[in-house]
DNA sequence: CTATGGCACGGATT
DNA sequence: AATCCGTGCCATAG
Protein backbone atom coordinates (compact mmCIF):
# COMPACT_ATOMS: atom_id res chain seq x y z
CA UNK A 1 0.00 0.00 0.00
CA UNK A 2 2.33 2.82 0.97
CA UNK A 3 5.17 1.00 -1.82
CA UNK A 4 2.11 1.71 -3.98
CA UNK A 5 1.56 4.96 -2.96
CA UNK A 6 4.72 6.18 -3.00
CA UNK A 7 5.09 5.37 -6.33
CA UNK A 8 2.59 7.04 -7.62
CA UNK A 9 3.73 9.83 -5.59
CA UNK A 10 6.74 9.66 -7.51
CA UNK A 11 5.58 9.35 -10.87
CA UNK A 12 3.45 12.35 -10.64
CA UNK A 13 6.00 14.54 -9.10
CA UNK A 14 8.28 13.28 -12.51
CA UNK A 15 5.36 14.13 -14.38
CA UNK A 16 4.99 17.08 -12.86
CA UNK A 17 8.50 18.25 -13.00
CA UNK A 18 8.57 17.45 -16.86
CA UNK A 19 5.51 19.59 -17.01
CA UNK A 20 6.61 22.30 -15.73
CA UNK A 21 9.76 22.16 -17.44
CA UNK A 22 8.19 22.20 -20.78
CA UNK A 23 5.93 25.40 -19.36
CA UNK A 24 9.02 26.92 -18.78
CA UNK A 25 10.37 27.12 -22.06
CA UNK A 26 7.42 28.70 -23.82
CA UNK A 27 7.26 31.86 -24.64
CA UNK A 28 3.53 33.39 -23.95
CA UNK A 29 2.54 33.24 -27.27
CA UNK A 30 3.09 29.63 -27.47
CA UNK A 31 2.06 29.15 -23.69
CA UNK A 32 -1.74 30.57 -24.78
CA UNK A 33 -1.48 27.94 -27.80
CA UNK A 34 -0.74 25.37 -25.58
CA UNK A 35 -3.92 26.34 -23.48
CA UNK A 36 -6.26 27.05 -26.15
CA UNK A 37 -5.62 23.23 -27.17
CA UNK A 38 -5.77 21.73 -24.02
CA UNK A 39 -8.91 23.79 -23.44
CA UNK A 40 -10.30 22.66 -26.33
CA UNK A 41 -9.80 18.86 -26.08
CA UNK A 42 -9.97 18.68 -22.43
CA UNK A 43 -13.32 18.41 -20.89
CA UNK A 44 -11.91 18.41 -17.76
CA UNK A 45 -10.27 21.97 -17.81
CA UNK A 46 -12.34 25.22 -17.54
CA UNK A 47 -11.57 28.35 -18.01
CA UNK A 48 -12.94 31.02 -15.63
CA UNK A 49 -13.96 34.15 -16.82
CA UNK A 50 -13.61 35.82 -13.45
CA UNK A 51 -10.63 37.67 -13.53
CA UNK A 52 -8.13 36.86 -10.20
CA UNK A 53 -4.90 37.49 -9.76
CA UNK A 54 -2.99 34.60 -10.69
CA UNK A 55 -0.53 35.27 -7.72
CA UNK A 56 -2.48 36.72 -4.94
CA UNK A 57 -5.93 35.32 -6.04
CA UNK A 58 -8.05 38.38 -5.41
CA UNK A 59 -10.35 39.93 -7.52
CA UNK A 60 -8.75 41.88 -10.62
CA UNK A 61 -10.22 45.55 -11.96
CA UNK A 62 -11.41 44.80 -15.08
CA UNK A 63 -8.45 46.45 -17.21
CA UNK A 64 -5.96 46.79 -14.41
CA UNK A 65 -3.60 45.08 -12.15
CA UNK A 66 -3.61 43.30 -9.18
CA UNK A 67 -4.23 45.99 -6.87
CA UNK A 68 -2.20 44.00 -3.77
CA UNK A 69 0.23 42.55 -6.09
CA UNK A 70 1.33 46.29 -7.81
CA UNK A 71 1.01 48.46 -4.70
CA UNK A 72 4.40 49.28 -3.40
CA UNK A 73 5.53 48.33 -0.66
CA UNK A 74 5.76 50.33 2.23
CA UNK A 75 9.43 50.20 3.52
CA UNK A 76 11.64 48.76 0.46
CA UNK A 77 11.13 51.06 -2.13
CA UNK A 78 13.58 49.41 -4.05
CA UNK A 79 12.53 46.25 -3.79
CA UNK A 80 11.09 45.75 -7.63
CA UNK A 81 7.01 44.54 -8.11
CA UNK A 82 6.83 41.66 -9.72
CA UNK A 83 3.91 39.76 -10.59
CA UNK A 84 1.90 37.90 -13.08
CA UNK A 85 0.02 39.69 -15.22
CA UNK A 86 -2.98 38.54 -17.46
CA UNK A 87 -2.90 40.24 -20.84
CA UNK A 88 -5.13 38.25 -22.93
CA UNK A 89 -5.60 41.58 -25.59
CA UNK A 90 -1.70 40.56 -26.58
CA UNK A 91 -3.22 37.46 -27.77
CA UNK A 92 -6.80 38.25 -29.52
CA UNK A 93 -6.05 37.76 -33.07
CA UNK A 94 -6.68 41.14 -33.80
CA UNK A 95 -3.44 42.63 -32.85
CA UNK A 96 -3.13 45.73 -35.77
CA UNK A 97 -1.90 47.62 -32.73
CA UNK A 98 1.92 46.22 -32.98
CA UNK A 99 5.14 46.97 -35.44
CA UNK A 100 4.79 43.61 -36.93
CA UNK A 101 2.78 42.92 -40.18
CA UNK A 102 -0.17 40.58 -40.35
CA UNK A 103 1.01 37.13 -40.02
CA UNK A 104 -0.55 33.62 -38.54
CA UNK A 105 1.22 34.91 -35.69
CA UNK A 106 -0.37 31.04 -33.96
CA UNK A 107 2.11 29.02 -35.75
CA UNK A 108 4.73 27.30 -34.11
CA UNK A 109 7.65 28.24 -36.06
CA UNK A 110 8.25 31.64 -34.35
CA UNK A 111 11.66 31.34 -32.59
CA UNK A 112 13.58 28.55 -34.71
CA UNK A 113 12.50 30.31 -38.65
CA UNK A 114 15.39 31.12 -40.39
CA UNK A 115 14.85 34.61 -42.04
CA UNK A 116 13.70 33.61 -45.90
CA UNK A 117 11.42 31.21 -44.59
CA UNK A 118 9.90 33.80 -42.16
CA UNK A 119 9.80 36.24 -44.56
CA UNK A 120 8.58 34.01 -47.84
CA UNK A 121 5.36 33.24 -45.37
CA UNK A 122 4.31 36.50 -45.02
CA UNK A 123 4.60 37.47 -48.87
CA UNK A 124 2.99 34.73 -50.38
CA UNK A 125 -0.33 35.23 -49.71
CA UNK A 126 -0.02 38.24 -51.52
CA UNK A 127 1.46 36.83 -54.38
CA UNK A 128 0.66 34.66 -57.73
CA UNK A 129 1.39 30.70 -57.15
CA UNK A 130 3.73 31.42 -60.36
CA UNK A 131 5.49 34.09 -58.30
CA UNK A 132 6.45 32.04 -55.00
CA UNK A 133 9.54 29.84 -56.15
CA UNK A 134 10.37 33.64 -57.51
CA UNK A 135 10.59 35.10 -54.28
CA UNK A 136 11.72 31.99 -52.33
CA UNK A 137 14.52 32.35 -55.35
CA UNK A 138 15.79 35.83 -54.12
CA UNK A 139 15.17 35.20 -50.52
CA UNK A 140 18.11 32.62 -50.97
CA UNK A 141 20.47 35.31 -51.91
CA UNK A 142 20.25 37.41 -49.09
CA UNK A 143 23.40 38.08 -46.90
CA UNK A 144 23.19 37.77 -42.98
CA UNK A 145 22.20 41.72 -42.73
CA UNK A 146 18.90 40.79 -44.91
CA UNK A 147 20.21 42.48 -47.96
CA UNK A 148 20.46 41.27 -51.11
CA UNK A 149 23.77 39.57 -52.98
CA UNK A 150 22.64 39.35 -56.63
CA UNK A 151 20.90 42.27 -58.52
CA UNK A 152 17.49 42.11 -59.89
CA UNK A 153 18.76 41.93 -63.03
CA UNK A 154 20.92 38.88 -62.93
CA UNK A 155 17.73 37.13 -61.63
CA UNK A 156 15.54 38.15 -64.17
CA UNK A 157 18.02 37.18 -67.08
CA UNK A 158 18.55 33.66 -65.26
CA UNK A 159 14.83 33.02 -65.50
CA UNK A 160 14.33 34.43 -68.64
CA UNK A 161 11.26 36.98 -67.30
CA UNK A 162 10.86 40.68 -67.18
CA UNK A 163 12.78 43.04 -64.61
CA UNK A 164 9.57 44.66 -63.58
CA UNK A 165 8.31 41.32 -62.32
CA UNK A 166 11.25 41.35 -60.65
CA UNK A 167 11.21 44.53 -59.04
CA UNK A 168 7.58 43.86 -58.84
CA UNK A 169 8.03 40.89 -55.88
CA UNK A 170 11.12 42.61 -54.52
CA UNK A 171 9.11 45.23 -53.72
CA UNK A 172 6.71 43.46 -51.98
CA UNK A 173 9.29 41.64 -50.03
CA UNK A 174 10.93 44.36 -48.63
CA UNK A 175 7.15 45.92 -47.51
CA UNK A 176 7.48 42.36 -45.23
CA UNK A 177 8.67 41.90 -41.30
CA UNK A 178 12.14 42.91 -41.35
CA UNK A 179 11.33 46.39 -43.36
CA UNK A 180 13.42 46.17 -45.87
CA UNK A 181 14.66 42.93 -45.97
CA UNK A 182 15.32 42.00 -49.62
CA UNK A 183 17.16 46.08 -50.99
CA UNK A 184 20.11 46.12 -52.58
CA UNK A 185 21.61 48.18 -50.10
CA UNK A 186 21.62 50.19 -46.97
CA UNK A 187 20.15 52.89 -48.72
CA UNK A 188 17.23 51.50 -50.19
CA UNK A 189 16.18 49.49 -47.07
CA UNK A 190 16.24 53.26 -45.65
CA UNK A 191 14.33 54.50 -47.65
CA UNK A 192 11.48 52.08 -48.02
CA UNK A 193 11.35 52.35 -44.32
CA UNK A 194 10.90 55.67 -44.69
CA UNK A 195 8.22 55.12 -47.10
CA UNK A 196 6.73 53.11 -44.60
CA UNK A 197 7.36 55.26 -41.86
CA UNK A 198 6.05 58.22 -43.50
CA UNK A 199 2.31 57.08 -43.46
CA UNK A 200 1.90 57.09 -39.76
CA UNK A 201 4.33 59.66 -38.32
CA UNK A 202 6.08 63.23 -38.90
CA UNK A 203 9.72 63.01 -40.80
CA UNK A 204 12.65 65.88 -40.32
CA UNK A 205 12.76 67.43 -43.97
CA UNK A 206 15.60 66.13 -46.38
CA UNK A 207 15.57 63.41 -44.84
CA UNK A 208 15.38 61.26 -47.93
CA UNK A 209 17.69 63.81 -49.39
CA UNK A 210 20.46 62.37 -46.57
CA UNK A 211 19.86 59.10 -46.74
CA UNK A 212 19.92 59.45 -51.04
CA UNK A 213 22.90 61.50 -51.46
CA UNK A 214 24.77 61.52 -48.08
CA UNK A 215 24.57 58.00 -46.39
CA UNK A 216 28.25 57.64 -46.67
CA UNK A 217 28.70 61.18 -44.53
CA UNK A 218 25.65 60.02 -42.23
CA UNK A 219 27.74 56.78 -40.96
CA UNK A 220 30.66 58.61 -40.28
CA UNK A 221 29.43 61.36 -38.22
CA UNK A 222 30.26 64.17 -40.55
CA UNK A 223 27.43 66.37 -40.49
CA UNK A 224 29.02 69.78 -41.06
CA UNK A 225 30.00 67.98 -44.68
CA UNK A 226 26.26 66.86 -45.31
CA UNK A 227 24.96 69.80 -44.12
CA UNK A 228 26.77 72.21 -46.12
CA UNK A 229 25.97 69.47 -49.53
CA UNK A 230 22.22 69.79 -48.46
CA UNK A 231 22.39 72.95 -47.54
CA UNK A 232 20.53 72.83 -44.76
CA UNK A 233 21.52 73.74 -40.67
CA UNK A 234 23.77 71.79 -38.91
CA UNK A 235 20.81 71.61 -36.30
CA UNK A 236 18.25 70.04 -38.98
CA UNK A 237 21.64 67.94 -40.16
CA UNK A 238 21.95 66.11 -36.35
CA UNK A 239 18.19 65.87 -35.98
CA UNK A 240 17.90 63.99 -39.32
CA UNK A 241 20.89 61.65 -37.86
CA UNK A 242 18.96 61.09 -34.44
CA UNK A 243 15.89 60.01 -35.90
CA UNK A 244 17.48 57.33 -38.89
CA UNK A 245 19.51 55.92 -36.07
CA UNK A 246 16.36 56.03 -33.98
CA UNK A 247 14.05 54.88 -36.49
CA UNK A 248 15.91 52.89 -39.62
CA UNK A 249 17.99 50.24 -39.71
CA UNK A 250 20.00 49.87 -42.89
CA UNK A 251 20.70 46.43 -41.87
CA UNK A 252 17.44 44.80 -41.57
CA UNK A 253 18.00 41.38 -40.69
CA UNK A 254 19.56 43.06 -37.81
CA UNK A 255 16.96 42.92 -35.30
CA UNK A 256 16.75 46.33 -33.32
CA UNK A 257 15.33 49.20 -34.13
CA UNK A 258 15.28 51.02 -31.02
CA UNK A 259 18.77 51.77 -30.06
CA UNK A 260 21.91 52.45 -32.85
CA UNK A 261 22.83 49.16 -32.84
CA UNK A 262 21.81 45.29 -32.88
CA UNK A 263 23.39 43.83 -29.70
CA UNK A 264 23.24 41.10 -27.92
CA UNK A 265 24.12 37.84 -30.54
CA UNK A 266 23.74 38.31 -34.03
CA UNK A 267 20.96 36.12 -34.18
CA UNK A 268 18.53 38.08 -35.27
CA UNK A 269 15.17 37.13 -33.35
CA UNK A 270 11.89 38.72 -34.38
CA UNK A 271 9.95 39.10 -31.25
CA UNK A 272 6.26 39.74 -31.99
CA UNK A 273 4.93 40.20 -28.30
CA UNK A 274 7.23 40.86 -24.78
CA UNK A 275 6.66 38.02 -22.17
CA UNK A 276 7.48 40.32 -19.65
CA UNK A 277 7.27 43.95 -18.92
CA UNK A 278 9.15 46.32 -16.77
CA UNK A 279 7.89 49.80 -16.32
CA UNK A 280 8.93 52.22 -13.44
CA UNK A 281 5.49 52.24 -11.19
CA UNK A 282 2.33 54.86 -12.62
CA UNK A 283 5.82 55.68 -15.63
CA UNK A 284 7.50 57.81 -13.36
CA UNK A 285 11.29 57.55 -14.18
CA UNK A 286 12.55 56.87 -10.07
CA UNK A 287 9.56 54.79 -8.82
CA UNK A 288 10.17 51.48 -8.11
CA UNK A 289 10.31 48.78 -11.24
CA UNK A 290 7.37 47.17 -12.04
CA UNK A 291 7.49 43.61 -13.60
CA UNK A 292 4.89 42.14 -15.35
CA UNK A 293 5.07 38.42 -16.61
CA UNK A 294 2.60 38.39 -19.31
CA UNK A 295 0.30 35.23 -18.81
CA UNK A 296 -1.71 34.52 -22.12
CA UNK A 297 -5.24 34.67 -20.53
CA UNK A 298 -8.37 36.62 -19.39
CA UNK A 299 -9.70 34.42 -16.70
CA UNK A 300 -8.63 31.50 -14.34
CA UNK A 301 -7.55 28.24 -15.32
CA UNK A 302 -9.12 25.56 -13.33
CA UNK A 303 -10.09 21.95 -13.02
CA UNK A 304 -14.07 21.91 -13.96
CA UNK A 305 -16.16 20.90 -10.49
CA UNK A 306 -18.94 19.79 -12.64
CA UNK A 307 -16.67 17.43 -14.90
CA UNK A 308 -15.13 15.89 -11.45
CA UNK A 309 -18.96 15.21 -9.90
CA UNK A 310 -19.87 13.93 -13.31
CA UNK A 311 -16.86 11.69 -13.11
CA UNK A 312 -18.84 9.28 -10.43
CA UNK A 313 -21.69 8.52 -12.67
CA UNK A 314 -19.60 8.06 -15.54
CA UNK A 315 -19.90 4.84 -17.27
CA UNK A 316 -17.69 2.23 -16.79
CA UNK A 317 -15.89 1.98 -20.69
CA UNK A 318 -15.88 6.10 -20.61
CA UNK A 319 -14.42 6.27 -16.98
CA UNK A 320 -10.96 5.26 -18.08
CA UNK A 321 -10.01 8.32 -20.34
CA UNK A 322 -12.21 10.73 -18.05
CA UNK A 323 -9.74 10.24 -15.27
CA UNK A 324 -6.95 10.50 -17.77
CA UNK A 325 -8.46 13.96 -18.53
CA UNK A 326 -8.99 14.94 -15.10
CA UNK A 327 -5.74 14.01 -14.04
CA UNK A 328 -3.97 15.86 -17.24
CA UNK A 329 -6.28 19.14 -16.08
CA UNK A 330 -5.06 18.83 -12.58
CA UNK A 331 -1.38 18.56 -14.13
CA UNK A 332 -1.03 21.69 -16.19
CA UNK A 333 -2.76 23.67 -13.51
CA UNK A 334 -0.43 23.21 -11.22
CA UNK A 335 2.44 23.14 -13.64
CA UNK A 336 1.47 26.43 -14.67
CA UNK A 337 1.56 27.48 -11.10
CA UNK A 338 5.13 26.29 -10.69
CA UNK A 339 5.96 27.84 -13.80
CA UNK A 340 4.64 31.37 -13.14
CA UNK A 341 6.35 30.85 -9.24
CA UNK A 342 9.59 29.97 -11.33
CA UNK A 343 8.90 32.81 -13.65
CA UNK A 344 8.39 35.12 -10.56
CA UNK A 345 11.37 34.43 -8.05
CA UNK A 346 13.66 34.41 -11.16
CA UNK A 347 12.30 38.11 -12.46
CA UNK A 348 12.43 39.10 -8.92
CA UNK A 349 16.25 38.28 -8.34
CA UNK A 350 16.78 39.44 -11.64
CA UNK A 351 15.38 43.12 -11.79
CA UNK A 352 17.46 43.41 -8.27
CA UNK A 353 20.94 42.04 -9.53
CA UNK A 354 21.17 43.71 -13.12
CA UNK A 355 18.48 47.22 -12.04
CA UNK A 356 21.11 49.59 -13.42
CA UNK A 357 21.20 48.08 -16.36
CA UNK A 358 17.60 48.31 -16.78
CA UNK A 359 17.66 51.96 -16.14
CA UNK A 360 20.81 52.92 -17.19
CA UNK A 361 20.79 51.15 -20.42
CA UNK A 362 23.41 48.78 -21.52
CA UNK A 363 26.93 49.91 -20.19
CA UNK A 364 25.60 49.43 -16.79
CA UNK A 365 24.83 45.77 -17.53
CA UNK A 366 26.39 43.31 -14.83
CA UNK A 367 28.19 40.15 -16.14
CA UNK A 368 26.16 37.21 -14.28
CA UNK A 369 25.75 33.66 -15.40
CA UNK A 370 23.33 31.35 -15.42
CA UNK A 371 24.96 28.94 -12.81
CA UNK A 372 25.35 31.44 -10.35
CA UNK A 373 21.68 32.74 -10.19
CA UNK A 374 20.40 29.10 -9.91
CA UNK A 375 22.85 28.63 -7.02
CA UNK A 376 20.86 31.82 -5.37
CA UNK A 377 17.15 30.56 -6.17
CA UNK A 378 18.07 26.97 -5.65
CA UNK A 379 16.87 25.96 -8.79
CA UNK A 380 18.86 23.13 -11.59
CA UNK A 381 21.11 25.82 -13.97
CA UNK A 382 18.81 24.00 -17.24
CA UNK A 383 15.78 25.41 -15.30
CA UNK A 384 17.06 28.89 -15.66
CA UNK A 385 18.21 28.15 -19.14
CA UNK A 386 14.83 26.98 -20.08
CA UNK A 387 13.46 30.16 -18.47
CA UNK A 388 15.45 32.70 -20.37
CA UNK A 389 15.60 31.15 -23.71
CA UNK A 390 13.23 32.63 -26.33
CA UNK A 391 11.82 35.26 -24.03
CA UNK A 392 11.19 38.53 -24.53
CA UNK A 393 11.46 41.76 -22.45
CA UNK A 394 10.10 45.01 -22.83
CA UNK A 395 12.25 47.84 -20.64
CA UNK A 396 10.95 50.96 -19.46
CA UNK A 397 12.52 52.83 -22.77
CA UNK A 398 10.15 50.61 -25.01
CA UNK A 399 12.63 48.68 -26.11
CA UNK A 400 12.30 44.78 -26.69
CA UNK A 401 15.02 42.62 -25.64
CA UNK A 402 15.90 39.16 -25.44
CA UNK A 403 16.24 37.93 -22.15
CA UNK A 404 18.82 36.75 -22.55
CA UNK A 405 20.45 39.86 -22.76
CA UNK A 406 20.78 39.90 -19.18
CA UNK A 407 23.11 37.09 -19.09
CA UNK A 408 25.27 38.72 -21.92
CA UNK A 409 28.71 38.40 -20.75
CA UNK A 410 30.25 41.19 -22.68
CA UNK A 411 27.79 43.65 -23.65
CA UNK A 412 28.35 46.10 -20.89
CA UNK A 413 32.17 46.28 -22.55
CA UNK A 414 30.95 46.73 -26.08
CA UNK A 415 28.96 49.77 -25.56
CA UNK A 416 31.42 51.08 -23.66
CA UNK A 417 33.67 50.84 -26.46
CA UNK A 418 30.97 52.07 -28.49
CA UNK A 419 31.12 55.25 -26.22
CA UNK A 420 34.47 55.59 -26.61
CA UNK A 421 34.19 55.56 -30.47
CA UNK A 422 31.86 57.63 -30.70
CA UNK A 423 33.33 60.28 -28.22
CA UNK A 424 36.41 60.57 -29.49
CA UNK A 425 37.26 62.62 -32.92
CA UNK A 426 40.64 60.65 -33.60
CA UNK A 427 40.18 57.50 -35.44
CA UNK A 428 41.02 55.00 -32.61
CA UNK A 429 43.13 52.05 -33.97
CA UNK A 430 42.18 48.63 -31.27
CA UNK A 431 45.35 48.56 -29.69
CA UNK A 432 44.70 52.40 -28.67
CA UNK A 433 41.50 51.26 -27.63
CA UNK A 434 42.50 47.99 -25.26
CA UNK A 435 44.41 50.66 -23.83
CA UNK A 436 41.58 52.67 -23.26
CA UNK A 437 40.15 49.85 -21.78
CA UNK A 438 42.57 49.10 -19.66
CA UNK A 439 42.32 52.21 -17.69
CA UNK A 440 38.39 51.57 -16.85
CA UNK A 441 39.37 47.96 -15.73
CA UNK A 442 38.72 46.16 -18.83
CA UNK A 443 41.35 43.86 -19.73
CA UNK A 444 40.77 41.80 -22.71
CA UNK A 445 43.23 41.33 -25.87
CA UNK A 446 43.55 43.75 -29.13
CA UNK A 447 41.92 40.73 -31.18
CA UNK A 448 39.14 40.86 -29.04
CA UNK A 449 38.58 44.72 -29.41
CA UNK A 450 38.40 44.24 -33.03
CA UNK A 451 35.67 41.53 -32.75
CA UNK A 452 33.48 43.42 -30.28
CA UNK A 453 33.77 46.77 -32.96
CA UNK A 454 32.79 44.33 -35.77
CA UNK A 455 29.97 43.05 -33.67
CA UNK A 456 29.07 46.72 -33.37
CA UNK A 457 28.91 47.60 -37.02
CA UNK A 458 31.71 49.96 -36.34
CA UNK A 459 33.96 50.67 -39.10
CA UNK A 460 38.24 49.86 -38.33
CA UNK A 461 40.12 52.86 -37.61
CA UNK A 462 41.63 53.76 -41.44
CA UNK A 463 38.05 54.09 -42.77
CA UNK A 464 36.54 56.22 -40.41
CA UNK A 465 38.69 59.27 -41.05
CA UNK A 466 37.16 62.76 -40.52
CA UNK A 467 38.99 65.10 -43.29
CA UNK A 468 38.67 62.25 -46.23
CA UNK A 469 37.01 63.81 -49.28
CA UNK A 470 35.79 60.22 -50.04
CA UNK A 471 32.32 60.84 -52.39
CA UNK A 472 30.35 58.21 -53.15
C1' DC B 1 55.70 47.59 -41.31
C1' DT B 2 51.11 48.27 -39.07
C1' DA B 3 46.29 47.39 -38.57
C1' DT B 4 42.68 44.00 -39.37
C1' DG B 5 40.16 40.03 -40.45
C1' DG B 6 40.03 34.69 -40.68
C1' DC B 7 40.65 30.30 -38.68
C1' DA B 8 40.85 27.43 -35.12
C1' DC B 9 41.85 25.96 -30.38
C1' DG B 10 40.91 25.49 -25.37
C1' DG B 11 38.28 26.75 -21.66
C1' DA B 12 33.97 28.24 -19.79
C1' DT B 13 28.92 28.08 -20.05
C1' DT B 14 24.60 26.02 -20.91
C1' DA C 1 27.58 16.82 -24.91
C1' DA C 2 26.97 20.95 -27.46
C1' DT C 3 27.78 25.67 -27.86
C1' DC C 4 29.73 30.05 -27.03
C1' DC C 5 33.62 33.12 -26.31
C1' DG C 6 38.24 35.11 -25.92
C1' DT C 7 42.55 34.72 -27.93
C1' DG C 8 46.79 33.58 -30.51
C1' DC C 9 48.77 32.98 -34.92
C1' DC C 10 48.98 33.99 -39.66
C1' DA C 11 47.73 36.03 -44.12
C1' DT C 12 46.61 40.13 -46.38
C1' DA C 13 45.71 45.00 -47.52
C1' DG C 14 47.19 49.55 -47.30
Amino acid sequence: MSFAFRQFQSQTTSAHLAQTMALLTLTSAELRQKIDAELANNPALELLEERTCPTCHRPLPPHGHCPVCSRPSSNAADEPIVFISPREDFFAGSGSGTSTEDMPEDNTATATEDLPTYVLRQVAPELDPQDRGLAAYILTHLNEDGLLTTTPLEVARYHHIPLSRVQNIISIIQHADPVGVGSACPEEALLVQLDILAESCEIPPYTREAIEEGLNLLSRHQYQELAHQLKISLTQTKEIAAFISENLNPYPARSHWGDSRDPGNAAMQVFHHPDIIINYLNDQPGNPLMVEIIMPLAGTLRVNPMFRQALRQAEENKMEDWKNDLERASLLVKCLQQRNNTMKRLMQRLVVLQRNFIINGEASLVPLTRAVLSKELEVHESTISRAVAGKAVQLPNKRMIPLSMFFSRNLNIRSVIKEIIERENRPLNDSELVRLLAKQDINIARRTVAKYRAMEGILPAHLRQIPGSSTT
